[in-house]
DNA sequence: CGACTAATTGATGCTATTCAACCACCGTGG
DNA sequence: CCACGGTGGTTGAATAGCATCAATTAGTCG
């Protein structure tokens, strides 16, 4: 039986696509925009040699670091985010597994906002050069980076829209669908249920709203029997999409 | 003296660098990030060709549409919005004189999002080729488009992260900052005060409130001397900055 | 002048914050 | 084994921020 706080996607009814072992999700996402050859899957498998476990809630790098290394999301859920001197912390994007932190670090003289781990992870640190080199030398795998950044963006001008127009429900069940779908995405989710390793207090921060109230719409959302939340284990029901339908 | 509406940069003190007519601000934009030379000013100035006037309100592009025309701005204030069923409508970013609404248009099939006017403007059209075409034969002005698409991105995490910790007063003041400051950068406003050709109803698509409500905080920020505003045209006080100073 | 768009005002209630306290769970060390 | 601290979750009451509806007042333009 799949217990809530597992990753895999045994038992999900998932096809579990056997691809290389390493960088499985990451060249799963880039292959899904443009097709990758042996080699270049061959020199993604490499970006994951400088690999670690990270804790939770684990600083990867703080604002105003220098940018000369690039992520890559193994397992488990990191984020972008931007903390304010009151101690406010937004964030900006959720980094899941496959995921690169930004191929566009060439151009960066420094992080504009930070990235930390929510749930504890597997990281793999990219150094500036071998991220400048893979893209010079390997175009296919540049092209898949561009479109991947791009479908990032279309995320985050979702993400920027439901702050403005959503209320707090409808906030949380599209982060809850935007989890499960993209985790489905690369096999480590259903349909309609997925791990969630978040916290209420990751939520409020990914939604703009306070703790506590997170945690009462949360109840709503129970009693109303759109989703299930136990254990890092989210289930989410068929209504949700309905109930949130213009979230585009 | 200056009108309220004046677009003119005379009398505000600013040097108004006399570069080439045309895509006077556009070349300026990319000029700051990676020096270009004369065949690369005049490939950019080429691209104004296609050029109108448009009115205040009115659409580019609608979400949905094939994306094969990149719009440039030459004058006014154009900007990105997503609009609900409900009918609501949040604006993503502005588009200023200088600004290519997207140079990655090539990788993208239709546009997710609407692009329209919010005050009168001169727009010009560049047809997918073109924009193709000139990336491709001119590395310095693709690598400038880059760096200055990583700028709007910058742009667009403050702007999130504003949504999602600022209060109302707070978001309007960071909106009036960011649009004098970039007019400043073009040589279209002064320090502290510039054009401000919005509505009340733009600005509340802006920051994420009701229209009532901006009317109010405008009205609070009036009476507490941050702001004038009067007939489009907007002077910010010095205590400006430092009554929104976490703003990043 | 009339028609339209934009700005303004008041009253009312919902949405969400804040502060505070309390509970449940889990791993640690005595 | 239980006392302990820590983290994360839950709850209540008071209040602030903001939306909504509805109506009124400038401005602007043909």
């Amino acid at each position: 039986m799949i217990g809530p706080h597992s990753y895999s996607a045994a038992g999900l009814g998932v096809p579990q696509k056997p691809l290389d072992g390493m960088a499985g999700p990451l060249s799963l996402r880039l292959g899904a925009h443009v097709p990758l050859s042996g080699e270049d899957l061959a020199a993604l498998a490499h970006l994951a040699v400088r690999e670690s476990a990270v804790a939770a809630h684990a600083d990867l790098v703080r604002q105003g670091e220098p940018a000369d290394t690039a992520f890559l999301v193994l397992e488990g859920i990191a984020a972008r985010y931007v903390q304010r001197a009151s101690g406010a912390r937004q964030i900006l994007a959720l980094l899941l597994p496959g995921d690169l932190c930004d191929p566009d670090l060439a151009h960066l003289e420094c992080w504009d906002h930070g990235i930390a781990t929510l749930s504890p992870c597997r990281i793999a640190r990219v150094p500036r050069a071998v991220l400048e080199e893979l893209i010079a030398t390997r175009p296919a795998v540049a092209l898949a980076f561009r479109r991947t950044k791009l479908e990032a963006e279309a995320r985050s001008r979702a993400w920027l829209t439901a702050l403005g127009i959503l209320l707090a429900t409808e906030r949380l069940v599209r982060l809850f669908r935007e989890i499960v779908d993209r985790m489905h995405a690369v096999g480590l989710a259903g349909r309609n249920e997925g791990p969630l390793p978040l916290t209420q207090v990751d939520m409020a921060e990914c939604i703009g709203t306070s703790t506590v109230h997170v945690n009462r719409v949360l109840q709503d959302l129970r009693r109303s029997g759109v989703v299930e939340l136990k254990g890092n284990w989210l289930r989410l029901s068929d209504r949700a999409g309905l109930d949130a339908p213009a979230g585009e």
